[in-house]
Parts: C-alpha cells; structure tokens; sequence
DNA sequence: CGAGTGTA
DNA sequence: TACACTCGG
C-alpha cells in the first residue's frame, strides 16, 4: 500500500514532544486501518462493544489523541472523499485480498496457528462506512477537526501543510511527498517498544519526520522527477513497471530525465502516465475548511464509549482528565489559545 | 495500539 | 526505575 521509497529517503527521528504546538494534518484512513488491524486479540478478534459492534478504532483514537493533545499537538483529521476513477483496480485487488486473508484466517484458527491466524486477521481489515462515522463522532466529541476531503485525503493533507495551515502531513504512507507537503510525520504516537511479529524481538518504535526540501536535495530529485520515479514504480492509481524498485527506478530517472524518456529508452508502456502525474501535481484539494480546536465534551464521550460500546468508565474518565489537565496546563503556559 | 501491572 | 507482558471491548 503507498509508494515504497524508506530505502531511499532519509527519516530523521524524533520525539512526540518535538512537534507540541503544531498543527498536523492526520491521514484518517491511514489511522483507522493501523487500529482496526492491530488492535486485536492474539487469534486476531477485534474488540467489541457487547453487542458485537467492533470498538478497536475508537479505543485507538481516544487513547492516541489523548496522548497527542496531552503533549500539545493539534491534530486534524482529513478523511477520504470520491477514489479516482484510476484507483478502482487498486481497490477491488484489496477487496480480493482481504476475502482471501478472511477464509485463510479461519482456517489458521481450525489448524489452532494463532500467529498465523493474527497476521491473516490483521491482512482482512476492513474499513465500514458506519465506522467511518462513529469516528468523526468521536472525534467531533474530543473537540478535534475532522474535513472531508474532495479526492484523496493525503492529497488534501498535504495541501493544508503546503498553504501552511498546518505544520505537517501525518502518514505512514509516503505519498504526503509526492502530494507536496512540506513535512511528512511517521509513526506520531508516544515512543515505545513493540514486538516484532513471529520473531523473539522487539523494537522502539518512534516518531519519524521527512522534510520534502531535504529528501529532494538529497536524492537530487525534483519532485516531478519522485513523481515519475513512483509512477515507474507503481502506485495506487497506476501498475508500474516489473523489475522496477527504488534503486533502479531513481537511476534511471536522474539518468534520463523523467520517466517518458525512460519510457522510451526502455520501451516500457505505462498508458495513463499523464493522468497519474496529474493526479499527484495537480490534485483534487479544496480551501474550502476551517480549523477550530475545542473543548472535549465530557458527558458526551463517556455516554458514547462506556455507555454505548462497554468501554470501562475508570479508563475513560481517566483519559478524559489527562486531556483537560493538559488543556489547563497549556492554557497557563500560553503555549498557544488554541481550545 | 496504548495503558496498566508484575517482576527484578 | 526499566522493561516484558497482558488486557482492553
């Protein structure tokens, strides 16, 4: 999923505490798939509300958002809109795919291999428009912003860091750069070791930033030459090139120019190359929101998750409290007026 | 994923 | 205090 490029580009770690006060534009889908599939059970079941409604994303966007308004960050979620028409293959090989991991993680079940039986789990996640909802619900009830973008939510992301509405794109897809954001933040979360699947290991994971500027100037690329390095490569909207991968792709572009005279060189044939770059130089972004941080509404989330999905009222009202002491915290230190 | 707890 | 591990819904 998303253009591959870490091999190529440069991460710079950071800590969550680095961005306090900035504004980030979050990639809605992106953050809801990463809780749906790992906020799982070790045979891979989702948590769920008694009533069998699944709860793992709203338990990842209240902690996680406790946490990011806890140090100060503002976050904004921007949730996808129509897919281009040149996605639609993209989309129905996900759909196959994760037909495919459901029958395969029934299966890993009646063969008893948990592990194998999580990892297919986690490959099934789907992502349902009542899901969709209930978050921007919860996320209206934390006082966070939530926009509906017009195409691609990384696209309208990256537009809003671009016109300096926000400080940064948050994703952990690459695309933010090719999009044009000016930063693009990985893995936002509080700093923590995690265990690495099927290994007896485990590492820290930790925020990463990418500066667009820096990346280019150290590839010693445009970013219509990253552009066409993706398109070589394959991206959401368009198949790519067999053989092709950061490292050849990179060559041959800085090499050639841009990926026509690849293309042409190479005599590969990829038909909708004018198209995809557009959709990437040119994208499908509206001006059209507005940013306004507010207070979380108490009541209203503890009578959505502990009242209506089970959540335990002791954690909640806990979480809650962080969030507002922060609040008055920030206040005093008048970091910024922002609730 | 992230909070909380047990252990050294 | 540090970190491995379990539980949450």
């Amino acid at each position: 999923m998303g253009l591959d490029i870490a091999d190529i580009v440069a991460a710079e770690p950071r800590e969550l505490a680095d961005f306090r006060g900035r504004a980030v534009a979050i990639d809605a889908y992106n953050a809801l798939y990463q809780f749906l599939s790992s906020i799982r059970q070790p045979d891979g079941t989702q948590l769920m509300s008694p009533e069998g409604k699944v709860t793992s994303h709203l338990a990842g966007l209240i902690y996680r958002n406790s946490s990011l308004l806890e140090v100060g960050v503002r976050p904004v979620y921007v949730f996808d809109g129509k897919p281009h028409p040149l996605k639609s293959s993209t989309i129905s090989e996900r759909r196959s795919r994760r037909e495919a991991a459901e029958v395969e993680w029934r299966e890993a079940l009646e063969a008893g291999d948990m592990e194998k039986a999580r990892t297919k789990a986690q490959q099934s996640t789907r992502l349902t428009g009542d899901m969709v909802q209930e978050s921007a619900d919860l996320l209206g009830l934390l006082g966070i912003p939530c926009i509906m973008a017009p195409g691609e939510g990384e696209a309208q992301a990256s537009h809003m860091a671009a016109r300096g509405d926000v400080w940064a794109a948050a994703s952990q897809d690459y695309d933010s750069i090719l999009f044009g954001s000016p930063r693009l933040i990985r893995n936002m979360t509080l700093s923590g070791r995690r265990k690495v699947p099927r290994r007896d290991i485990y590492v820290t994971i930790r925020p990463e930033m990418i500066e667009a500027e820096r990346a280019l100037a150290q590839l010693g690329m445009t970013r219509e030459q990253l552009v066409d390095l993706g398109i070589l490569m394959g991206t959401d909207f368009n198949e790519g090139v067999r053989g092709i991968g950061p490292k050849k792709g990179m060559k041959l572009v800085k090499e050639l120019g841009d990926a026509k005279a690849v293309m042409a060189a190479k005599g590969y044939d990829i038909p909708s190359i004018d198209a995809v770059r557009e959709i990437f130089l040119k994208p499908n972004v509206t001006d059209a929101y507005e940013l306004k941080w507010k207070s979380p509404d108490v009541a209203g989330i503890v009578a959505f998750l502990c009242d209506r999905r089970g959540f335990s009222h002791q954690r909640i009202e806990a979480t809650v409290g962080k969030i507002a002491a922060a609040k008055s915290a920030s206040a005093q230190k008048s970091i910024d007026a922002w609730f």
